[in-house]
This record gives structure tokens, sequence and C-alpha cells, in this order.
DNA sequence: CGATATATACGTCACGAGCG
DNA sequence: CGCTCGTGACGTATATATCG
């Protein structure tokens, strides 16, 4: 999943061409949609259904807050983990290129 | 030591995926 | 189809490094 996504970023950033869902849209904290009226019946109505949507946003922000800082906290490991991973491979490498280099001595000694 | 550059963490928005 | 969740992108704040 990770690998996937960052493939894709690291070959939008590569051509500099940004992919089209980027483009924005201005965006107000007041839920689009809703029609105000001005007589004093509808207005308790309209605060009401204001309080609610208010109260739906800021749920909402909460949540995706708590979102956000799982989905980095996850991400780092993540990219902690790769590292390991890097890490022991570079090791196995290297135990790998001795071991031949000792292969190959032997082998020269013998047909000497 | 202050100005500037770079790194890091965070909150928010927009969007797609997937579920009921 | 509407709703929720995960995540990329962006803007901002704070910390740290670099330079004159």
């Amino acid at each position: 999943q990770w690998i996937l996504v960052m493939k894709e970023s690291a070959m939008t950033s590569a051509t500099g061409d940004m992919p089209s869902y980027q483009i924005r849209t201005p965006s107000s904290a007041v839920p689009q949609g809703v029609v105000v009226s001005t007589s004093p019946a509808n207005q308790h109505g309209f605060q009401q259904v204001a309080e609610e949507a208010t109260r739906k946003r800021e749920i909402r922000l909460l949540k995706n807050r708590e979102a956000a800082r799982e989905c980095r906290k996850k991400k780092k490991e993540y990219v902690k983990c790769l590292e390991n991973r890097v890490a022991v491979l570079e090791n196995q490498n290297k135990t790998l290129i001795e071991e031949l280099k000792a292969l190959k001595d032997l082998y020269c000694h013998k047909t000497e």
C-alpha cells in the first residue's frame, strides 16, 4: 500500500505535473445548500441546523486530527522498518562479498 | 548574535476506497 | 448512495542549523 503510493508521488514529482484532483476549490465552514429565511419562525430552525452543522464539523475535525496523527505515526514506523531492512541487507551484502573473496582466494591457491 | 535556510510536527481540506 | 476512514497536499508554527 505504502509502496504504491510513494512510487506514484515520486513519479508525479519527477515529471512535474500534478494529478487533476489536486485542483482545489475554496471552501467555507458553513455547509452549502442551506436556505436562509428572514422570517423569525424559520430563523430559529436555521439556528438549530447551523448549530448541528457546526457540531458535526467539530466532531469531524477532531476525528480527522486524530486520524492524521495516527497516519503519520504509522508512516514513521514504516519508514523506520524500511531503514532497518536496508541496514540488514547491507550487512548481508558485505558478508557475502567477504565470503566470495575468501572462496576466490581459496580457489586461486588450489589451482597454483 | 540576528537573519535566513532547512527540518519537523501539526491541523485542515479534498479526494478515493470501501462498507452497510 | 451516503457515510466514514485513510492519506496526499498544503499552509503554518516551532525548532535547529548555517552564515555573515
